[in-house]
RNA sequence: GCCCCUGUAGCUCAAUUGGACAGAGCACUGGACUUCUAAUCCAACGGUUACAGGUUCGAGUCCUGUCAGGGGCGCCA
């Protein structure tokens, strides 16, 4: 926003170091720490020390100092809309005016709308996996920071200007899968899934899982497991109408969470090129084969030479049958012949970064160019308190549609308590936005390397440092806004004596395109989280300090449009996590 | 044994990528609703950034080592 400002600063100072005979001085801004006026800070601390590398004897921090306050008696006559210029610790720090500077915030926020923080710098196609679930089995908490993760960086990069191509890839063959259906044919033929289709077809899953244990069961699943094999068209014809029960199941919860794929893709279809491409990499020589004494492997760090780096990849059972790698070899090649990718990226949870490192170096020794547009994004597992990993077998994991029951329900508690006057559709409706908003921020709120510790408490906390407390600013400031109903928002000139919560709000909204390209390069949602919770504490603290209906006119005018400025940049960021902004709550 | 991640206030987490005084929330304590929605705000309390060296004008951030926790390392997914 102040990129003019900045070119022509950094001239100035050019000019004025090259006459004290520095040239190409290192020059970058950063900004002035404390609140209350805007500027932009130059550091002299590099300066400095250049010239300490070239042999001066200085000492640095007192020549920096020396810099700043040399420059800012050049700067006499500032040029645009700098205020005044102050030279301290060994910072060049440029003050703006403030009310020019807040009525060109403000005024942008408002002329761009929706579309304030979008960047176009970044440019590409890049395709991002997400969600991954395996059929006919449940879908848990571990499965939803993959989910909201996932979808929150596709929206953020989206923001930062790249074309984004959303892919699931679903588990919908292996073991589970037969004994899933082998317990419904026993137990369950003819039943039809209900309302809620993942729940049911995991309550199958489970069952089936425990009947296994027993050896004759066992041997009954393994004989289905050959039919199946076989391609029994009895069994697959079960197959495929079981494995759309799953997927309207996961479309349902999709739903809820606002996600949308652009691209399906199936374990089963890659399958078969995978056993295909495994026998080519046989005859080239990349892969060898002891079968069936030992599995067909590919020796990376013989072929790379390194050392305990890549390891040994295994791509097919010694029994000839499939592994992950044997299909996730075809699937990254199947994406790049469908798409002019620029980037290709793997949500996957952390445990899998050596197997994605070696399925990267295995395409780079395939031949394939394009080997280095591959990225994992790694994050890390949802655990329960005392960090124990949730499991199906102890019975400690927390389901999807339980967890999210219970939020809506304790939500739509505290709606009642509030509005109690609103009808019952919108009560259920803000119930759900802010239950879900809860759940996505607490993922969203932590970096992607750090293990999110699930528990109840903190998970149906609504108070403090998350979504319902920046959901309620929202509110707050449509509400303003719906009550100034009628008075214009014409463009107005803002005072240079703002109070400070005005001025820390209008400093915040500032900030938004700068982190959208940053939480986009490092694929961390974190920094929106974090930005967002910020203005809505901003936004409270003007609430209460800076009356706007009643304030007198010339104030209310500037006052509205930044309520009007505020709510968009909020909207706009629980937007990028893929939160809901309701209208009221 | 080798590799990766993590270690910051009692608890959960930040820290503009090496910059100015390490900041929030929760909890605890004390205050604020005849005023635009109190799902709010204000104040107080809370720190040897695991430890020890090193690099640097400057280190929570980079390097080395140690300790602690988690994860990974040939036919699981």
């Amino acid at each position: 926003m102040f990129e003019k400002e900045k070119s022509v600063v950094k001239g100035l100072i050019h000019n004025f170091l090259a006459g004290e005979g520095i040239e190409d001085p290192q020059l970058e801004f950063r900004q002035i720490p404390f609140s209350g006026e805007w500027g932009l800070a130059v550091p002299l601390f590099p300066v400095a020390a250049q010239m300490a590398r070239s042999g001066k004897k200085v000492n640095v921090p007192k020549y920096a100092q020396e810099l700043a306050e040399k420059i800012k008696t050049a700067l006499s006559n500032l040029p645009l809309d700098f205020s005044h210029v102050d030279a301290v610790n060994g910072y060049l720090n440029l003050y703006f005016s403030t009310g020019v500077y807040a009525r060109r915030v403000v005024d942008t926020v408002l002329e761009q709308g929706e579309q304030y923080g979008r960047q176009e710098v970044d440019t590409g196609t890049v395709m991002v996996e997400y969600s991954q679930p395996n059929t006919h089995k449940a879908f848990h908490v571990g499965h939803l920071r993959n989910v909201i993760l996932g979808g929150s960086v596709c929206r953020i990069l989206e923001f930062a200007g790249y074309k984004v191509i959303r892919a699931n890839y679903l588990g919908d063959i292996g073991l589970h899968v037969v004994k899933w259906m082998w317990n419904y044919l026993k137990n369950h033929k003819g039943e039809e899934p209900s309302a809620n289709k993942t729940h049911w077809m995991n309550q199958i899953y489970e069952e089936a899982d425990r009947l296994f244990q027993d050896p004759e069961n066992e041997a009954e699943v393994r004989a289905l497991y050959a039919r199946w094999n076989a391609k029994d068209p009895e069994i697959v014809a079960l197959w495929k109408k079981t494995r759309q029960w799953s997927l309207e199941g996961f479309n349902q919860i999709y739903d809820q969470l606002g996600e949308k794929f652009d691209r399906i893709y199936f374990e089963s279809d890659v399958e078969d090129p995978g056993v295909a491409l495994v026998e080519q990499m046989i005859e080239k020589g990349i892969a060898q084969d002891p079968r069936p004494e030992e599995p067909v492997f590919i020796d990376l760090d013989a072929i790379a030479g390194t050392e305990n780096e890549y390891r040994v990849l295994v791509v097919l059972r010694s029994d000839g049958s499939s592994l992950y790698a044997t299909k996730d070899l075809p699937l990254a090649i199947k994406k790049f012949e469908e798409y002019d990718l620029d980037q290709s990226i793997y949500v996957i949870d952390v445990r899998q970064s050596l197997y994605l490192k070696q399925i990267f170096k295995t395409l780079e020794i395939l031949g394939y160019g394009w080997a280095d547009k591959l990225y994992h994004l790694a994050y890390d597992l949802v655990n329960l308190p005392g960090n124990v990993t949730m499991s199906s077998r102890e019975g400690t994991v927390v389901l999807f549609d339980d967890l999210v029951a219970e939020a809506t329900r304790l939500a739509r508690k505290i709606v009642e308590q509030k509005n109690p006057e609103l009808s019952e559709a919108s009560k259920d409706d803000i119930a759900e936005d802010v239950a879900l908003g809860a759940l996505k921020y607490t993922m969203l709120s932590r970096d992607n390397t750090k293990v999110v510790t699930f528990d109840w408490d903190a998970a149906l906390d609504f108070n403090g440092q998350a979504a319902p407390y920046i959901q309620y600013a929202h509110v707050r400031a449509g509400s303003i806004l719906r009550k100034a109903d009628g008075l214009e928002l014409q463009e107005v000139d803002f005072p240079s004596d703002l109070e400070k919560a005005e001025i820390d709000l209008i400093e915040l909204m500032a900030r938004l395109p700068v982190e959208v390209t940053r939480s986009a390069a490092e694929y961390r949602p974190l920094t929106i989280a974090t930005l967002a919770f910020d203005l809505a504490k901003a936004f409270n603290d003007f609430y209460n300090t800076c009356h706007v209906l009643n304030a007198e006119p010339s104030v209310r005018a500037y006052r509205l449009r930044l309520v009007a400025a505020a709510k968009q940049v909020i909207a706009t960021s629980l937007n990028l996590l893929g939160i809901k902004a309701p209208k009221v709550m």
